[in-house]
DNA sequence: CTGCTATATTGCTATATAGGCATACAATGA
DNA sequence: TCATTGTATGCCTATATAGCAATATAGCAG
């Protein structure tokens, strides 16, 4: 990771677009096509002026891509690497869960053992620590 | 990207974590190697409690791991996804960055040919638009 | 042009958080 | 135990921003 300071400070940049959860709601909607505000918000449940004020700075970030037609704005994905980026982290925060699910399950056989243990002095002293 | 709203909560999160550039910054001086608070300090040019605040936030997203060893305090990266993520997204901005360059070129190339056209009529009669 | 619908924007409030100063806490040596 | 060094934390200020209500703006049909 050899970035300059100012690189540095775009990527924290794009990281800050994405670190809100209403944000990822709304390109969420967007991995299954195109979409209006109204559908936005029925999708997200988000309030009117919410969802464009999100799209707006998506927009901006030019992560999104906006076409009017007629009374209607649409907006569409136009940096599908979001999504991989996002998928990623998702991945490796269920990875991270099941290590832990691991762990406590270990854990949880450390117990038992222990609890067993407890009854038999001679088994205990075999385990050292 | 079907993920669970809790799930999605956690993966902002996570690029909430890593949206402040200070962070970044802490990050990119673990990349070397494991580092003191005071080594922190030097690599980033940041404060010492701004630091250590910043540290404690990474360690409790469990991206940092924290080692005593006498009065010093060792920090070290618990989670290396968090370099690939990074060098992903610095990736991908650089790649924008030359598209945009390009297509800046081009744009350079279509005004010069309008200043080559504007000198004669006939020639610019004959680009359509 | 008017009325309607869809969307963008403004202004406000509440909340979160960065950075810094001061101080508390931890570890160590004399 | 005391003094020193390294680190963590509390408090404060300033700033950013989410969400919402109200309103301005854009597009269209009649």
């Amino acid at each position: 990771m050899f970035l300059f300071p100012s690189a540095l400070a775009q990527v924290a940049d794009c990281f800050k677009v994405l670190s809100e959860l209403s944000r990822l709601q709304v390109l969420c909607a967007l991995k299954s096509g195109s979409k209006n505000v109204t559908e936005h918000m029925e999708a997200t449940g988000l309030g009117q002026a919410n969802v464009s004020k999100h799209l707006k700075i998506l927009a901006q970030a030019g992560i999104v891509s906006r076409t009017s037609h007629g009374v209607s704005v649409y907006y569409e994905i136009a940096e599908p690497f979001i999504f991989e980026l996002c998928e990623l982290v998702g991945d490796r925060l269920t990875s991270r869960l099941e290590e832990q699910s691991q762990q406590l399950k270990q854990l949880e056989g450390l117990r038992r053992t222990a609890a067993f243990g407890l009854g038999s002095r001679s088994s205990t002293g075999k385990g050292g620590k």
